[in-house]
RNA sequence: GCGGGUGUAGCUCAAUGGUAGAGCCACAGCCUUCCAAGCUGGAGACGAGGGUUCGAUUCCCUUCACCCGCUCCA
């Protein structure tokens, strides 16, 4: 399949545009159009009601470890700035830093320091990573290598100043780079990977600074006693939350695949560390399961469980659900979702302050006074098992799935080219979405098989008596078969069509997108039809 | 971020230093009794900004967006 034909379609037919268009588009920023938000909203509501809506929590699921209740979130973008320095994502995310064209390393802007120095007509700073002694030390090694002079000609060496920052250079071109051998091969410092920033009330400053959530878990975790002293969960249970979330991504591309805005359906759940091993492996099969029900069941679709080396600073167990997407290079995949064991990690964050891990454990990060980084919450965020009398730190599932990345995939595998005969026969190509009926835009179309004869009437009426059900289209212009190719174009899975013989006995033809299956329906019973054909195609979802 | 390419109507494609054409789609109407192509009519575009010029869609510069590759990211 062709990328450009799905990115065509998807204009054309009002899924998705690119933000801002008349202003020429702003780089990584996509807008759902009319299909687009009901397709989207059928994801994100397949995914509540399949996790939260319809769990059973008095019943124990096939293949989880026990009976377990879900609950949900509704938490805000900003949020208080020390949530993302406890979690880790500010010093992540939030540093100026440099690349080196020659060393193709990268540094934090404000951790090199240097010299001026010259020598042989020429004045140059020299960088380094090291501070103080070893800092003066490096920088007199490397100035002398970078003039070809020996140790005893150091003296050659002016000094133009002590070992100051980097940040205090304006031109780049003449810093010597910590591992480089040439001048001028530092990229200009920019901000890196970083939160939006933003402030907080009318007056700006660096006091009121805030921003955008980069995930909507910490939000979650946040509230983790809020949940518990206001809904009387026990562990195990988790938390749903859909949401926006924004990332300053270097390079947004593919489509919608990676932009700065975008949306997040995430789970934490919570539960006891013994059986948190149990619990990673539930929900890693759960939820790859619940892409293949809804359409994604091709050998695009795959479950790779992360390396040890490719794991986060946080977890203890990664699995990404991932979808060959077209705009990938042949055998390479993409990723929908991970499914991580955050181990206790997140809570404990927000207790104690930011962590770092040293050996396989994780401890309070501080600074050089040995006052923490950055402090936490203080606030006891332990769990208390009314029946085994235990007290502990919850471990952490969390099943981190891309709303829009998920769109994308059931747009990308349901679009679809076959041929179908025209009037004479002859096969003509069609262009059409088998995107499941849970996620079709338009559940069906109804038309008068020609526009007179009282039959624009009689669909009418079917058209009202659906409308309150379903999102349904209403069409009469043009032949039909034009109509039908319409709909297909758009995956609505059922189209209704008043004929000649529904003046006579009350029957319309119902048609199925896919098989082009055409059968009689008495015109009143169209609600309880398509009803049925929806119920029945949610329910082989729950079955498989 | 770097290098290369591309920007003309919703789509596909023309032409031009001097009023920008067509096909398809979409729209209105006619015709049409089950799978897009019939007839009629109207509508619709030079990505943005600046420069050169009497005059720029065309030449130059800048910028924005998209595509490809590298880099980066998770």
């Amino acid at each position: 399949m062709r990328m450009e034909r799905l990115v065509a379609l998807c204009k054309r037919r009002g899924f998705l545009f690119q933000s801002s268009e008349i202003y020429g588009g702003l780089n990584g920023f996509w807008d759902y159009g009319p299909l687009g938000v009901l397709l989207k909203r059928n994801v994100r509501e397949a995914w509540w009601q399949d996790m939260v809506t319809a769990h059973n929590e008095l019943e124990v699921p096939p293949g989880a470890p026990s009976a377990y209740e879900m609950t949900g979130l509704d938490t805000t973008i900003i949020m208080h700035p020390q949530v993302w320095k406890c979690s880790g994502h500010y010093d992540m995310f939030c540093d100026y830093m440099v690349d080196c064209r020659e060393s193709r390393r990268r540094y934090r802007y404000d951790q090199i320091q240097g010299r001026w120095v010259e020598a042989k007509g020429e004045e140059i700073f020299v960088a380094t990573e090291q501070s103080g002694q070893e800092g003066y030390e490096e920088v007199e090694h490397r100035a002398l290598k970078y003039f070809h002079l020996r140790s005893k000609d150091k003296e050659e060496l002016e000094w133009k100043s002590p070992l100051v920052s980097l940040t205090s250079v304006k031109d780049l071109g003449r810093v010597l780079g910590p591992d480089a051998k040439s001048l001028g091969t530092l990229t200009e410092p920019r901000e890196f990977n970083l939160m939006f920033k933003t402030y907080v009330g009318a007056l700006g400053g660096e006091d009121s600074v805030a921003y955008l959530r980069p995930e909507t878990a910490q939000g979650i975790f946040v509230n983790f006693k809020n949940v518990l002293d206001s809904t009387r969960v026990k562990i195990p249970f988790g938390i749903a939350q859909v949401g926006k979330s924004f990332r300053n991504e270097i390079t947004p591309r593919n489509f919608t695949f990676r932009s700065r805005e975008f949306e997040q359906m995430e789970i934490e759940f919570f539960c006891h560390p013994g059986t948190s091993e149990a619990w990673y492996r539930y929900w890693r099969q759960r939820r790859f399961q619940w892409y293949v029900d809804l359409g994604l069941a091709s050998d695009r679709l795959r479950l790779r469980d992360h390396d040890p080396e490719e794991l986060s600073h946080y977890s203890c167990g990664t699995a990404d659900i991932e979808y060959a997407f077209p705009f990938l290079p042949e055998g390479e995949f993409g990723e929908l979702e991970g499914v991580a064991h955050r181990g206790d990690f997140d809570l404990r964050s927000h207790m104690e302050g930011k962590l770092v891990r040293q050996g396989d454990q994780f401890v309070l990060e501080r600074d050089a006074d040995g006052q923490p980084r950055y402090r936490g919450s203080g606030k006891d965020l332990t769990y208390f098992d009314s029946d085994t009398k235990q007290r502990y730190i919850p471990h952490v599932i969390e099943p981190s799935a891309g709303a829009d990345r998920a769109t994308l995939a059931f747009l990308c595998e349901a679009y679809s080219e076959d041929e179908v005969p025209d009037e004479k026969g002859r096969p003509t190509k069609r262009v059409f979405l088998r995107l499941h009926p849970r996620l079709a835009p338009i559940k069906a179309a109804v038309f008068p098989l020609v526009k007179k004869d009282g039959m624009p009437e009689v669909a009418r009426e079917i058209y009202g008596q659906l409308k309150p059900h379903f999102e349904v289209f209403y069409d009469e212009k043009g032949a039909v078969g034009r109509r039908y190719r319409r709909q297909d174009e758009v995956g609505t899975p059922f189209c209704i069509t008043v004929d000649g013989q529904t003046l006579e006995d009350g029957t319309v033809t119902l048609r199925d997108r896919d098989s082009l299956r055409q059968w009689r329906v008495h015109k009143d019973q169209c609600v309880e039809e398509i009803s049925q054909l929806l119920r029945a195609a949610q329910l082989a979802c729950v079955e498989k």
